[in-house]
RNA sequence: CGGAAAGUAGCACAACUUGGUAGUGCACUUGGUUCGGGACCAAGAGGUCGCAGGUUCAAAUCCUGUCUUUCCGACCA
């Protein structure tokens, strides 16, 4: 592409909008501008990169055997409501109505389609399996938008669901779709990590995630420097170390703590490491209350309590019912009489002398231990700190902060028991169908790959997903016997078939060199002074450039683009 | 949805406290000098100061409301 006369240009100044250093260079190199909160266009140069990433994502995709379809957007409400996540999805989904007062969702993701598709199909066990796949927008009503294309209300996914006779058949797609996606992301050249997830709303018995490795990231990852324990928080398993304490058990003793009514407060009055308290907060868990005992320096995870109890949805307690059940101002929840069920995380189990609230206001109770109250329920229901122990290998565990850019689920029969998707068995029995489903966001890849690969100038893409594998840069475009070279030079490499960017617009040379920086060209070929000798100059971007004459660029350009 | 901040030229900002002609840098146009790492000089063009209402002789500035954006939290395949 010739730059003069294009639709090309970059900012020289920060984004006041964007807080993210991806952010930031996507807009200002041209690429994207922001719209609305968590709304996006792409520009000619942003495009281009998405369009590299989902060309390789679509690669993959047809090499696994699956096949593109494409679905609506814009789809009846009915079809959320038979298959029961109207009501899941709730305000997370954009909802309008036509002109005769029909509903209407913005999909925010396809399992009910995609069953609808597959139910044209499927009518015997031999009509499997199958994988079918699209890359389309989705749309989600996120309540807090943030973080240039990491969380936005529209956005590109592509979305993949695989459809087997039984669990050993999805087993089959699983690790397919699995190998696929591993193959996208080390060729896209991001730097991932693969990590055990929840299924939340999807539902279904195995959820993996591709998380790219970034600072910024919104989750976090728990991983074993050991062995191969990788898993998202929200889901890692806590161990007990169950090294025995000898100490004495004590005397319970009631003490005076006035205004202490955080763990901080307390341990800073009673002069008490955190470790030596225990936490009691009251939870609600469809609709019944129960005390939760956790160590006083954790955080207590709704969803693995909420698994436990097997429970729909675990909330915190309002203040007013605090205060009813503890018969105390908040911060003086305790286990010693209560009158609702107990629920103690396995650590507690180790602990000894500890120190509770005492259901009564300003009043603490010293050297508690576990005959001094009834327990309903005891199990793991707080998150890993890092330096906890591998539940694998017992290693010491360390985070990692996360972009989820892919993630593979494991479905089972979830959807197509709801939605009626069956199939007859070779003993003319219905069966459901056992159903994967399988996502990659492209935005999410494109920031997460700006962000690993920033530097002070702009973005460093990997050539493959680069907006251009090779810039051209012509010096001066009055000086003819450079501009011959230059143009003869444009013709020569984009015939050696790379994407080249020609660079001959009427700019000081600094401009230039800077442009090409700011969007993050790999291979930079300067047509300088030297020309007339048929010497030009090449560098890898953020390396040393060096002469070299025409006849050898071929293998040079190649040489650069793979290093 | 709670808390905080901000909306003035295409972009980034100043002026607001103490009401009276709207300014700077980048980008843009013209001319000149420059010409291998975001040039310089000169002359220009570009604004209903987010929107609505109020106070006032007079509002970018004070008051009220509203919309939008950003951050923190709640939330989140």
């Amino acid at each position: 592409m010739k730059l003069s006369n294009q639709f090309f240009y970059t900012l020289r100044e920060d984004a006041k909008d964007e807080e993210t250093r991806s952010g930031n260079y996507l807009v200002r190199s041209g690429m994207i501008k922001k719209v609305g909160t968590g709304i996006y266009l792409f520009m000619p140069l942003g495009l281009k990169v998405l369009k590299k990433i989902e060309t390789i994502i679509r690669e993959e995709m047809n090499k696994a055997g699956a096949q593109e379809v494409l679905m609506p957007s814009l789809i009846p409400e009915d079809y959320y409501i038979q298959s029961g996540r109207k009501d899941v999805f709730g305000h997370d989904m954009f909802s309008l109505k036509d002109r005769y007062n029909r509903g209407y969702v913005l999909g925010p993701t396809h399992e009910e389609l995609f069953v609808y598709a597959a139910k044209e199909m499927i009518h015997s066990y031999k009509d499997m399996p199958f994988n079918i796949y699209q890359i389309a927008n989705k749309y989600r009503d996120e309540p807090r938008p943030r973080f240039g294309l990491i969380r936005t209300r529209e956005f590109a996914m592509k979305d993949a669901y695989s459809f087997d006779v039984d669990e050993e058949g999805c087993e089959v797609s699983y690790q397919k779709m699995f190998q696929a996606y591993q193959n996208i992301f080390d060729r896209i050249g991001l730097n991932y990590k693969i990590v055990r997830a929840g299924t939340g709303a999807m539902g279904g018995s195995l959820s993996e995630e591709f998380q790219a490795v970034v600072e910024i990231g919104e989750d976090t990852l728990v991983l074993c420097p050991n062995c191969d324990y990788a898993s998202n928080l929200e889901v890692s398993a806590c161990i007990v170390d169950e090294t025995e304490s000898y100490e004495e058990e004590k005397e319970l003793e009631l003490v005076h703590t006035p205004n202490a009514g955080t763990i901080e407060e307390i341990s800073e009055f009673l002069m008490e490491d955190k470790n030596r308290f225990v936490k009691t907060l009251i939870y609600k868990v469809d609709d019944k209350f129960y005390a939760c005992l956790i160590p006083g320096d954790r955080d207590l995870n709704e969803d693995k309590l909420r698994q436990l109890l097997n429970g729909k949805e675990a909330v915190l307690a309002d203040i007013e019912e605090v205060e009813r059940i503890t018969k105390a101002k908040v911060g003086f929840a305790g286990p010693i009489d209560l009158s609702i069920p107990i629920i103690m995380d396995h650590h507690v189990q180790m602990m000894k002398n500890f120190i509770v609230g005492a259901n009564k206001t300003d009043y603490h109770y010293k050297n508690v231990n576990l005959k001094d109250f009834k327990v309903k329920k005891i199990g793991d229901i707080i998150n890993v700190q890092e330096g906890d122990l591998c539940p694998k290998c017992g290693a010491k565990l360390t985070f990692k902060k996360g972009i989820e850019c892919g993630n593979t689920f494991k479905l089972g029969t979830k959807y197509s028991e709801s939605l009626g998707l069956n199939y007859l068995d070779k003993e003319n029995k219905l069966r459901p169908v056992v159903m994967g489903c399988y996502g990659i966001g492209l935005a999410r890849i494109m920031t997460s790959v700006a962000e690993q690969n920033a530097d002070d100038m702009g973005i460093a893409w990997p050539a493959q997903i680069a907006p251009f594998e090779v810039a051209l840069v012509l010096i001066n475009e009055k000086d003819e016997v450079q501009k011959a070279v230059a143009d003869k030079l444009y013709q020569t490499i984009q015939s050696m078939g790379f994407d080249v960017v020609y660079d001959d617009r009427k700019e000081r040379p600094g401009v230039k060199f800077k442009d090409m920086e700011l969007i993050g060209v790999p291979v930079q070929i300067t047509v300088g002074k030297r020309a007339v000798e048929g010497i030009v100059e090449i560098k890898r971007r953020g390396k040393e450039k060096e002469e070299i004459s025409l006849d050898l660029l071929n293998e040079k350009i190649v040489e650069l683009l793979n290093c």
